[in-house]
DNA sequence: CTACCTCGAGCTCA
DNA sequence: CTCGAGGTAG
């Protein structure tokens, strides 16, 4: 399970002259059990696609091709029976592609597979680096609900006939490739926004507001400040926050002197926790012993609580 | 507060 | 891979 694919290449982000669009056709998503019966490259320098490479594969698996992979791609089993084997193939393949960035869309997976294929036929790893369309178009495109290979195509507009053969993917995931350049007005903000650190960004319980509604003031709740730890039963956390919060109390996220309740829910299950207790909970038993007004209740408790305010 | 860690879910590929 | 939602430490 360790450094699976140790010599792999990397997923950049960049704007190389010369590289490799590539496809490939598989029988199906397991790494393992399925094959590679399609290959194809089209090889583009300053901007011209200069030369191209396909073949079908006969991975010498009697009727690899069911109904459904057929109706998809058109291939059939009759076709692989005249086609070469995968070593020869993925030979001329490798030989072709060189050295060169490899780009498609979701290329990650088809690098995959022919990483694990040359490592079974060849006895050597695929290395090359690539460009993954996918991430460009995540970026590029954040509001699209999908981004899948004929959903980009619909967003420009390029037609896509029979894209599930090699060499139509190739020919579309480079008009993908070619107007996603055309939406990167600055290349050196682009490269650096895939390394921007994520943002760890928490949308506080502190900020909830009551949902509408009469509050009680002889509810358990008015005016009490809850913290929860661990995770609930009753949903997530904002979730639970907000009955609270209707019910006239208020929720933070940290321990402190003005909190009244800590509302201790499962965490046995996060390997964070040591010794059975989290911080949130040690720390509420410091304030306790210095006679703060808290209370450590369980869950149960709690939704106890609930229920007699309903 | 802010910064960083980690687990899991959803995405995408034929 | 990326992000949300949990955790911790300073």
């Amino acid at each position: 399970m360790e450094n699976i694919r140790k010599d792999k290449g990397k997923s950049i982000v960049a704007f190389p002259d010369n590289f490799v669009v590539i496809d490939i056709v598989v029988t199906g998503y397991a790494f393992i059990d399925d094959s590679i019966i399609e290959v194809a490259a089209h090889k583009y320098s300053d901007g011209k696609k200069i030369d191209e490479f396909s073949s079908l594969i006969n991975p010498n698996i009697t009727n690899c091709i069911d109904e459904y992979l057929h109706d998809l791609t058109g291939i059939t089993n009759e076709m692989l029976l005249d086609a070469p084997s995968p070593k020869e193939v993925l030979t001329d393949f490798f030989s072709f592609i060189g050295n060169d960035v490899v780009v498609g869309h979701c290329v990650n997976f088809d690098i995959n597979f022919l990483y694990d294929s040359s490592l079974h036929y060849l006895n050597k790893p695929f290395t090359n680096d690539y460009i993954d369309t996918l991430r460009y178009a995540r970026k590029l495109l954040p509001d699209l609900p999908h981004h899948r290979m004929p959903d980009i195509c619909d967003y420009f507009n390029i037609k896509k006939e029979k894209y599930h053969r090699a060499n139509s993917g190739c020919e579309l995931s480079y008009q993908c490739y070619s107007n996603f350049l055309t939406l990167v007005n600055d290349k050196d903000a682009f490269i650096n926004s895939f390394k921007k650190k994520r943002s760890y960004s928490r949308s506080s319980l502190k900020d909830l507001s009551p949902n509408l509604q009469v509050i009680d003031e002889n509810s358990p709740f008015f005016n009490k400040t809850f913290v929860f730890t661990g995770k609930l039963k009753a949903g997530t956390r904002k979730e639970v926050a907000q009955t609270v919060v209707d019910h006239g109390g208020f929720c933070t996220d940290t321990v402190s002197k003005k909190v009244n309740y800590l509302v201790i829910g499962a965490y046995e299950d996060y390997s964070l926790v040591k010794d059975g207790k989290s911080s949130k909970h040690k720390k509420a038993e410091k304030l306790k012993l210095d006679g703060c007004d808290i209370e450590i209740i369980s869950e149960n408790i709690f939704y106890d609580m609930l229920e007699d305010c309903e």
